[in-house]
DNA sequence: CAGGCGTGTTGACGATCATCAAAAACGCGG
DNA sequence: CCGCGTTTTTGATGATCGTCAACACGCCTG
């Protein structure tokens, strides 16, 4: 009776989004579920595309972005294991208002819309898992408003190293930068070259140093207080 | 049997999150939605505030906006009848991140957290449009970050005109702002100042007439053709 | 080890939009 | 129709940040 347990099946399961379902819903949603495994560059989806399903990843990093007319991009957002993308799409009949691009080698799942709608309706929970992480997202959104209408480049930055810091002691906390200097300036909507200046004038006070992506931060109460 | 149909049963029966929904669940709901009439200025809630329900507005204007450092505030969104606010709040442990304002008197409804979960455990479509409203939701907020980080003041004004304009003929569409120019321009990100030049660089390049809160756009693909 | 590409830095310059100040226009109640 | 407060406009000035160009650096390959 019992199937041999796939990766497939271990990696749905740690979905925040599948705790509490029982095996059978599990097994349900697998059956619309496949691996997707990318290269550094690929395309996931472009803006315009149809939704099918949406995105978990397993491995790797993905950015999700808007181009620009001019040709350049401004990076949405930045993610990574464990992150998924793509739910709310399937609730409208738009088609993806953003593209998602790999920024390294990974792995990912897509689920399709068809068998995570029939699961919703047997399962209630499942609902309420999606609409608390749609808030989420909506939360994170106005919080991005907020930052890149009220702030300087100066705090945005400070903001960003500051919530990356996490919890980190707040005595020489160390801060890596997930990727390139570029993508962050892009998700933080500063060019390269202010991010490079920002940085520069951060460690010339001393609030940081710099050491290629790894920023050390001796005192974040100090750095926080730049923010008032 | 039947009890007197209330105008709060009307209003109720009237949300678009409502539709399909039989008379059973409507009363349901009734009993936790109260009617708030304000005052033009009135607070209906301030950023940090918990989260009790959701509102839904009868009549009137709503704006739901950020409070800056220096006591300024950005507006997110200017609301009439028809509208709800405050869903995505239910769905979180975290208080209201932005506050809500009346630009008018009129009246509100306020439905509780407690009779619409109810609810949604009972009828899984309530959910369903839940998701839909807040994926909605989801995509403005994504336009309005491309808005900000992508576009010049003048796109943001134009786009705005275009949309608001709707489907009006395409040759003499007319557009009245909703609200007062200082309220549009904190809308549009941009100083009272800088809306007053663009909309007059707009009108002296033939692309609009503007006579108090109302515009007049004598070519919409013309004026459409503005933001390449 | 040379060459080359992607990434990041630095400097000079400029454009867009905010700020400040003041006048003008509008709306509304008396 | 007048007066007064609010809203809007206009002008002068300036700050922030983007643009363009050149260069440095690391890294990988041939």
């Amino acid at each position: 009776m019992s199937e041999p347990v796939s990766h497939l099946q271990i990696a749905l399961t740690s979905l925040p989004l599948c705790r509490q379902l029982d095996a059978e819903e599990i097994d349900a949603l697998l059956r619309g579920t496949r691996e997707h495994a990318f290269r550094r560059g690929e395309m996931l989806f472009s803006k315009g595309d149809p939704s099918t399903g949406f995105f978990s990843i397993i491995r790797g990093q993905i950015k999700l972005a808007l181009p620009s007319p001019q040709g350049g991009e401004k990076v949405l957002e930045i993610m990574g294991p464990g992150q998924s993308f793509g739910e709310a799409v399937m609730f409208m009949e738009v088609p993806y208002p953003v593209f998602a691009q790999a920024l390294t080698e990974g792995t990912a799942l897509h689920i399709s819309k068809a068998v995570l709608f029939a699961a919703m309706d047997r399962d209630p929970r499942l609902a309420r898992k999606l609409l608390a992480g749609l808030s989420m997202r909506l939360h994170g959104l106005i919080q991005d408003v907020e930052a890149y209408t009220l702030q300087s480049a100066r705090q945005r930055l400070v903001a960003y190293l500051i919530e990356r810091a996490g919890d980190a002691p707040p005595l020489r906390a160390e801060v890596r930068l997930p990727t390139s200097k570029t993508v962050i300036a892009s998700r933080l909507n500063l060019t390269p070259e202010t991010l490079s200046r920002v940085l520069h004038g951060l460690a010339e006070a001393g609030l940081i140093e710099v050491r290629g992506r790894v920023i050390q931060i001796p005192d974040l109460p100090r750095l926080a207080s730049e923010n008032a």
